[in-house]
DNA sequence: GAATGTAAATTTTTT
DNA sequence: ATTTACATTC
């Protein structure tokens, strides 16, 4: 228990390292984290500490260092999710997995956010739930974290703002689809998994000696089903070793209880307890200020002042910038200047980081940034793929590229069918491209083969006879010359103009005139293959870099190009937790975005929860904060677009907590002193030529 | 039913 | 700004 940079992380890994360097078997160890980005860093970590302390070790030992690293992948690291995921699917001696335990078919697949409210939407359609879908799928959301039940759900009065007893009705319908057609949403990940250690007696057995060493990272946003997985996993053996701390705890939406690192204690009476009080990332500046912010808790909080470790950098010391703006124009304009003049202090583009509280303020950051050619990667954010159109035409690539090994006579006959398959069958259920005609849509989707319509000529001919609609056999004749044509014509033709031609063929060039939702979706894809397309050659490597587009995409992965690390990094505070880097910048710091408060505001919220709410967003503006350890910019707009419409905002009341010696206010370049600097600038540069 | 208009809502993450 | 639910009209 400890507070931020003071090592708990560090201390984690090592021990990782030690049990495996002291012979324990790595598949024997269970290391949890919450993102994806922390998870990856804690397996980077693990394995350079394995290394050195190889030094230190026995020369036995030693011998089976490659041996070691080479076992390493075997570990259990990643997120609590992703683990879950590995232990739903892991085979027993037997032969069967979790999954098939509870109902499930052994390869089930996962449902996106954006699905799973789909399906929830159209498996209670019937029950006419009197509630907003939104609100419903958040409220099961959260009950399923909380490990609920429709039964005890039902026993609630209201539940997240929702009737408990129709939440409950409407929970045990989706399961049911989901579970008949072998689908699971993130929620099931935990909720599964819980459920196989607790209740399966058969299962429980195996999972409660299944691994001897189980750790947590970032305890305090343990949920329910988090904390009953780990407390079960670790029941037999009681191995557990978890690091946190109540003060960076920002994960209560998603059903995150500070109570269970507070309390562990009380769960193990003989735990030891081990605390840290130096800090060894953040200047002395920087950490004055993230232990005046923590001054400011409740009474009989632990005490976590920390004592500034870090070594002098290289660079001297500088206080805090707070720079008050008067709109989103100038606030980017300072951190553009900012950004510069970390560069003339030879910090470089992938030491820095904007955070902001919402993803709606990463698109003025990243279009200032672009203007000025500042390299950038936005990590996260809503997915593209959620629109329609860029599905419809990442099925239709799908489709393209089995046409294409088709001619490239690299077909596999068995898995490239089922992508086709799966491909055609996306492409009419989003029904963009049609057909409209329901008999022939509902025609079309019922096909046991339909991959055959673009693979052999008697399928097509068969298709378009079944069709009872002119409408509907264009739109097959669109498929076949669409996809065939751009198979056929990417031997010669760029992505970008085939591309061209498949909205041309498709009809959608004069759509897009008139139906909105097609032309937005034209620029949605446009957007996700604007780092690509215009370098992308004819060919096969052509067609490979558009569908790798789809692909990072859909995992969530960067818009701008990969390959780019040289990269200032925009992210969300909450996607920052665990992570450090040598200069931050946090935008947006306003009133009613840091702390958020609710647009519509939510009229039956208790004040205690009022007040919990606010606490965390404190704790949010405390975690932004001490990631960083050399420089830290913070910065408001009076008014801003949000959300289409212009708001006016204080700067933000944490703002107030920064200790005045430490912070230099009001920093504003005036035009004279901007020109002065690109003058200064100018000569630089041209001395260095 | 499809097309069209109106009002309300809008966070943060997990393969 | 953009989506979505719901109401109104053809
Ligand atoms: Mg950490």
């Amino acid at each position: 228990m400890a507070g931020a940079g003071s090592g708990k992380t560090a201390v984690l890994t090592r021990r990782v390292a030690l049990l495996l360097l002291a012979g324990c078997p790595a598949d024997q160890i269970f290391v949890a984290t919450f993102t994806v980005k922390a998870a990856g860093e804690m397996k980077e970590r693990i394995g350079k500490q394995v290394q050195d302390l190889a030094g230190r070790v026995p020369p036995a030992i030693r011998a089976r260092l490659d041996d070691l690293m080479r076992a390493l992948p075997k570990a259990w690291i990643g997120t609590f999710h992703s683990l879950c995921l590995r232990m739903l699917r892991e085979k027993d001696a037997d032969g069967f997995s979790a999954v098939e335990e509870l109902g499930y078919p052994p390869t089930f697949s996962i449902l996106s956010d954006a699905d799973s409210r789909k399906l929830l939407k159209e498996s209670c359609a019937d029950l006419a739930v009197p509630c907003d879908p939104r609100d419903l799928s958040a409220a099961l959301d959260l009950a399923v974290n909380e490990l609920l039940t429709p039964e005890t759900l039902a026993r609630h009065k209201t539940y997240e703002g929702v009737p408990g007893e129709a939440a409950a009705e409407a929970w045990k319908k989706y399961v049911e689809t989901k579970r008949s057609r072998g689908l699971a949403d993130f929620g099931d990940l935990l909720y599964l998994a819980a459920t196989a250690i607790a209740d399966r007696r058969m299962c429980a057995e195996r999972w409660k000696t299944r691994f001897s060493h189980v750790l947590i990272d970032e305890y305090q946003d343990t949920n329910v089903a988090q904390y009953a997985i780990a407390t079960e996993l670790a029941a037999a053996r009681r191995n557990l070793f978890v690091v946190g701390d109540d003060d960076q705890s920002i994960y209560g939406f998603r059903g995150a209880d500070i109570r269970n690192i507070r309390a562990f204690t009380e769960d193990y009476p003989d735990a030891r307890i081990v605390r840290l009080i130096r800090n060894y990332r953040s200047t002395p500046v920087i950490l004055g200020a993230a232990n005046a912010v923590l001054a400011d808790r409740p009474a009989g909080a632990t005490d976590k002042t920390l004592l500034a470790m870090a070594p002098a950098g290289a660079r001297p010391p500088e206080k805090i910038v707070v720079y008050e703006a008067s709109d989103e124009q100038d606030e980017m304009n300072f951190v553009a200047f900012q950004i510069q003049e970390f560069l003339q202090e030879g910090f470089r583009h992938e030491d820095m980081v904007i955070f902001y509280r919402v993803h709606e303020l990463s698109g003025p950051v990243a279009s200032a940034l672009r203007a000025r050619q500042v390299p950038y990667v936005e990590v996260g954010g809503p997915a593209l793929l959620e629109n329609d159109v860029v599905r419809t035409f990442r099925a239709v690539y799908q489709a393209v590229n089995v046409a294409a090994l088709k001619r490239e006579g690299r077909l596999d006959p068995i898995r490239d069918s089922l992508l086709l398959q799966e491909a055609l069958r996306e492409i009419w259920t989003l029904g963009i491209l049609g057909p409209k005609n329901r008999v022939d849509h509902a025609m079309l989707l019922a096909l046991p083969a339909p991959e055959r319509i673009l693979l052999d000529e008697q399928g097509y001919v068969e298709a378009v006879r079944a069709c009872q609609s002119g409408e509907a056999q264009q739109h097959l004749e669109r498929m076949w010359t669409g996809i065939h044509g751009a198979a056929f014509g990417m031997d010669i033709h760029t992505p970008q103009d085939i591309l061209k031609f498949l909205v041309d063929t498709f009809g959608l060039k004069d759509a897009a005139t008139g139906d909105a939702t097609v032309r937005r979706g034209l620029v949605w894809l446009q957007r996700l293959l604007a780092s690509r397309l215009p370098y992308a050659p004819p060919g096969r490597p052509g067609l490979d870099l558009v569908l790798a587009a789809f692909h990072a995409s859909a995992e969530g992965e960067p818009i701008t190009d990969l390959t780019q690390e040289n990269a200032v990094r925009l992210l969300t505070i909450h996607a920052s937790k665990g992570l450090e880097f040598p200069v931050v910048f946090v935008v947006g710091v306003e009133e009613d975005l840091l702390p958020f408060s609710h647009p519509g505001g939510s009229a039956e919220e208790t004040e205690s929860d009022r007040a919990e709410r606010e606490e965390e967003e404190g704790r949010l503006f405390y975690v932004a904060i001490t990631r960083a350890r050399e420089r830290l910019v913070l910065t408001s707009a009076a008014q801003r677009r949000l959300y289409g419409r212009v708001v006016s905002h204080r700067p933000s009341r944490f703002l107030a907590r920064l200790p005045a010696d430490v912070v230099t206010r009001g920093s504003a370049l005036s035009a004279l002193d901007r020109a002065a600097h690109r003058t200064r600038q100018f000569f630089k540069d041209l001395f260095r030529a």
